[in-house]
DNA sequence: CATGAATGAGAATTCATTCAT
DNA sequence: GATGAATGAATTCTCATTCAT
């Protein structure tokens, strides 16, 4: 956590600073990232930075944290506001917030996704952490359109949960790259409805009778 | 590639040199491995290390190659033994010999696994290269499904790739990371049971009426 | 150019720098020098080299240019204060000008004089340039004289500005190799007068008719 | 001095090393030479050069009186064949044939330049050594000019022989880098008369009475 | 609370020289 | 006498972190 000094900044310097840290981590992952580069983008003295945070790690996790919470504002309207619409159409809601998100913050979106695959040795736990979370959270979604009849009752939830959960992954981390490349071109529609041909074919299956 | 002196060397001493270079990089990504442990796993002086290959970079991209070269062993009699199989048993088969791969050569099979999830952004070519490759294949694969009629004419060939890349790639990982902790133990049998799940989970689809 | 971490630094602690990089470039030319030797003559810390300096390369050119400019500090009001003095005595007072820069700077002076016979190899475009300035600046005088019929008309002026320039260089060598071994000893009229006969010798020639 | 071993060699591997030594040398001054370039021009192993010689400065000085001998076989005809020329026609011949030697044998020649520039500070008695014994030796024939009448009586004949020794030797440096640059061209004879041109404006003066 | 200089361990890489075969 | 692998000290440069002002 930040240390106190860190809160009495002014509300502007607060956000320079973690949009620094923001930029720099969305572009290394935690074990290459420099506060050299963040204390010169955020226009502090390199001795301030040790004023705010414990070390580099304390600030990456806080501003982990709010990227999270900033993600959350997204998702957190679907999860609530249609308690009962069926799962499968909640999952495409899901997955289409999650192209927007990264559409409108995609900084954000590539500091997340780059944490998801931080070197699977530092920090182990804490990733693994976070992605057994976003995979049970799956699960217990699966787990309510198994009792509502939608999905077939000998289906292994976990193993369901772990595919969508890492293709969802995987094809974000794509439409970020070209997003970077394609700058400003709009392809916002092009990717929800790849993420939805997506859903579509692990809802189905490669092999259909009739769909 | 390795200077001839290394190529010199009594085979025993290559091996030592080479087993210190993947034990490394199945540990580290190439941006973060280190001179100084090789050559000290390795018991071979600092100078020694660049009589025989040019740089870490070097050493890593001639290793990388014995390993792919390795999975290949594993690989090919089923490629080249089985031409006519239903295209699903020749994944199931494919799927089950990369288990076997990574439950024989643990090591091999994280350097290779990290490997594909380098810094994103350091030699993203090649990386990306490696990748596409491999989604490709299994593009042909299941083309060649289509042409049979195991597989729908309407699937998305692509996507249906991609999602089998990824979510093969990340079981793979959390299988040598389980094997890593409970080391020894016989779960290869386990392993493959979930290989055949997953695969079949994409087959059929979360939603299935009778199966 | 230092960095302004240098500039920032007391202007005591500066002149110690300062110092310790015009001792080791009196000794050794810019291939040869060793930071290691530096910060150790300088008392700091290795890293502290790097926050002041590129490298030593930077170091190297900026300490240089002090060096010129001192050098200038003595030869300029020659220059300046006496525009109608027959060229030969402005010679000779340039030469003696240059004796007591040396005498009084002897490490800068050394330091100059290395640059001028730096590696012919590297860098020799700067050495280059800088020595075709001299050997220019000492045409131009000698243009001046021819118009002022004080030198004959015939002469070969680039000739006889090589031939000065060169014989100054390595006179004013040995000058700073004796003033080392026989330090201290007031040996200054010695070589001025020294410079004076070359001068001389230069003028007149070595078969003289009357003089 | 070399080993045995070294004139034990067949003529032609002798020729071969040494070549490759000159090769080195006339393009890095003694402490910028390369073992490892070294051997691999000369086509031998790393030890065998130190079964050869000593280190590389043994193997350095070796060459260096090689050089000097082969100068020696252009410089001794005129100083034997030509007792009583006049001394000044001596000196003129003397230079062109050290420009002839320049001219056909470029590598020994910037060898030998090379050294006689070489880093002030190490070995600087051997380098002192030479160039005083070639101002000495310049210093004779003047003398010899002095008792035959040809020069004034009052010369200050070490000055003179300095100048002239430094002289010559600026002018054979700036010559032997033009040659390199105009490779092939035939610019002896430019060459010839330059040399010609500048020992004639020191024995004459910079200002003549008539001429 | 801001500042930015100081620190020094640690990284990669080079190379003359030795020595066993 | 030839070979070339082995050695390790020495080099430059980087950077997170501390600390005095």
């Amino acid at each position: 956590m930040p240390r106190p000094t860190f809160f009495n900044l002014p509300q502007a310097k607060q956000q320079k600073v973690i949009e620094s840290i923001i930029s720099e981590f969305s572009q290394y992952p935690l074990s290459q990232g420099s506060v050299a580069r963040i204390v010169k983008k955020a226009d502090i003295a390199r001795g301030s930075f040790y004023q705010y945070f414990d070390d580099l790690e304390d600030a990456y996790y806080y501003v982990l944290g709010l990227v999270g919470e900033k993600k959350m504002t997204y998702l957190r309207p679907i999860l609530h506001a249609s308690p009962d619409l069926p799962v499968m159409d909640l999952f495409k809601r899901l997955f289409r917030a999650g192209v927007q998100f990264g559409a409108e913050h995609p900084q954000l979106a590539k500091m997340g996704a780059l944490f998801l695959q931080e070197e699977k040795r530092v920090r182990q736990e804490v990733v693994a952490e976070e992605e057994e979370g976003a995979i049970r959270f799956y699960h217990d979604l699966l787990m309510k359109g198994k009792q509502t009849g939608e999905i077939a009752s000998d289906l292994d939830l976990h193993m369901a949960a772990f595919v969508l959960f890492h293709s969802q992954m995987a094809l974000m981390e794509r439409a970020l790259k070209q997003m970077e490349w394609e700058e400003g071109s709009d392809v916002l529609q092009e990717f929800m409805t790849e993420f939805d041909h997506m859903l579509e074919l692990i809802l189905y299956g490669i092999i259909r009778r009739e769909s």
